[in-house]
RNA sequence: GGUUCCGUGGCCGAGUGGCUAGGCAGAGCUCUGCAAAAGCUCCUACAGCGGUUCGAAUCUGCUCGGAACCUCCA
């Protein structure tokens, strides 16, 4: 089997993965600031993401994910007040701030449990970790990187750029951070423009605020990860992840903080997922193009034409590499939709396989190979980082093939019994366990099936009498209430839930 | 303005020198009481103009168009 490779957003290209301590594997992923609700956009690093640790796991790796809650106040835009995001929505929405944290940090879970994600190893909040965070400025300052100014600690970046390469992550030339002229007001504070806050003082009406050596404030936006990081995966891990767009300022700065802190580079492969655009155009707040999640899954938009079931959206973001832009639209939702029923149809319709007539050497064997090719190549394709599409693709060319033996169409001895058994072990291993899909419609519970199996009776007596007319009503009746009913080739029938 | 990236058939998307990616939509056929599903077949594209090469969607130059980051942002 080949070696796994990932794009390392460091280095700009694939690079084999090795984690730093065998067998095991450190992950740590930018998780959602809870201060609003989560739309599709923030959908994407999760489920990416998600991928990642359940093939670092089916590669027997013990992966410790963490993914944190960001449910600490970032300042706004330098320049106006100085307030907390969350403080200022808690007073518009007259809620106490944990309470509107806890609020969308549920909303949070429950959206990251339809989309059947496997919940991180620890998911640590930034207000859990304020002496974390504070232990790590002091740290900070007493190595000569970090001043205090009027309550508000920053970072010296261009004392660390003298010694260290900021800006390699995300491309920038240092020079131009400095030169970049930008008016902003209330900056007078800071050496240079390119510095950023590690600490900020709070004004009196800012209502989250701690005890610190500089005075009451509130962490800045960057620390907290690199404390918690470091906290729970040590001073240097394999896995950094989250979306391109905190590449820069946020990834570099925590690049930069961990380094002098922990005298090591933190992060051995960076990842960064790209955006999902609507027209073009990245899913944002300030572009004013959001879906939110519950909307998305309620249909309740203006631009949306219907509901998406949670695992359409998982199947349509998996449909892509991950480091390619997305672009989302009505008709490729519903392609994404019809796509996921006819796999999980063609993967149904091989669990159910009887594999006791198989023989132990096809007749086909031009089948058999190409079939053994397709299956096989799905450890190449997530290897060669992550290439959720192209395994989707080499499954979508399974189906026929499985199709037409359960149609007979292919005779059931074209392929050995090994083969077959390979491709629904492989095929359970990589739908349901890797790429985390599962069944849309998991209604179908017991009493409907028992409901389902007299209807299916009453119609074939009706159609062996040839009553069309009560076959016909009781397939139309049910396709009126979305239940399909389809008669097989040899005779039987089978139903899905539409 | 700076940095970086992208431009693939009606739509969404793989794809880094030679082989039909795949999904959806559309057309035809087969199966079928009819239908649906399924199977088979077709639609064979790489923004434009040059260059390198036996050969380029893939490397290179220019042009045009779009995007991301530089400010909170997945």
């Amino acid at each position: 089997m080949s070696q796994l490779k990932i794009y390392n957003s460091l280095s700009r290209q694939k690079e084999a993965f090795h984690s730093i301590t065998p067998g095991h594997a450190g992950m740590y992923v930018c998780g959602p600031t809870v201060s609003g609700e989560s739309h599709l956009g923030h959908a994407r690093p999760y489920i990416t993401f998600d991928v990642v640790y359940r093939y670092l796991n089916h590669l027997r790796y013990k992966v410790r994910y963490v993914r944190n809650i960001t449910d600490a106040g970032h300042f706004e835009e330098e320049g106006r007040e100085a307030e907390d995001k969350i403080a200022s929505k808690a007073v518009l929405e007259k809620l106490e701030p944990m309470e509107l944290v806890q609020k969308y940090t549920n909303l949070f879970h429950w959206a990251m449990e339809l989309f059947n994600t496997i919940p991180p190893s620890i998911e640590p909040t930034a207000t859990g970790h304020i002496i974390e965070q504070i232990g790590m400025i002091e740290q900070l300052i007493d190595a000569g990187y970090a001043y205090e100014v009027n309550g508000s600690v920053y970072f010296d970046v261009k004392k660390y750029a003298a010694n260290y390469d900021y800006g390699k992550l995300s491309g920038r030339v240092i020079e131009e951070l400095f030169e970049t002229t930008r008016d902003l007001d209330g900056q007078e504070e800071k050496r240079d423009r390119a510095d950023f806050a590690l600490w900020k003082a709070a004004a009196p009406e800012h209502i989250m605020r701690w005890k610190s050596p500089w005075g009451v404030g509130y962490p800045g936006w960057h620390i907290e990860c690199s404390a918690m990081a470091t906290k729970y995966l040590g001073a240097q891990f394999d896995i950094h992840g989250g979306g391109m767009d905190l590449q820069f300022p946020h990834h570099e700065s925590e690049i930069a903080q961990s380094t002098i802190c922990n005298h090591t580079a933190p992060v051995r492969y960076w990842m960064h997922n790209n955006m999902i655009t609507i027209n073009g155009k990245k899913m944002g707040k300030s572009y004013n193009n959001v879906i939110k999640l519950t909307e998305l899954f309620s249909g309740n938009h203006p631009i949306l034409e219907k509901a998406y079931h949670p695992m359409v959206v998982r199947f349509f973001i998996l449909q892509t590499q991950y480091r390619s832009t997305l672009d989302f639209s009505n008709e490729a939702l519903q392609a994404a939709e019809k796509g996921l029923k006819r796999l999980w149809e063609g993967y149904e319709n091989l669990q159910k396989l009887a594999v006791d007539s198989w023989q132990l050497t096809g007749t086909d064997k031009e089948l058999e190979a190409r079939s053994l090719k397709l299956i096989a190549e799905f450890d190449e394709f997530m290897n060669d980082d992550f290439n959720t599409a192209k395994v989707l693709a080499n499954m979508f060319e399974l189906v026929p093939v499985i199709n037409s033996i359960k149609d007979k169409i292919i005779p059931a001895t074209a392929l050995s019994r090994s083969t077959i058994e390979l491709l629904q072990k492989q095929m359970k291993l990589y739908v349901e366990d890797i790429l985390g899909l599962k069944n849309v419609t998991e209604a179908d519970g017991e009493k409907l099936k028992g409901v389902m199996q007299l209807l299916i009776e009453i119609r074939k007596e009706a159609k062996t009498k040839k009553d069309f007319v009560i076959s016909d009503k009781i397939r139309n009746q049910l396709t009126a209430l979305g239940i399909q009913l389809k008669d097989e080739k040899d005779g039987s029938m089978s139903w899905t839930i539409n």
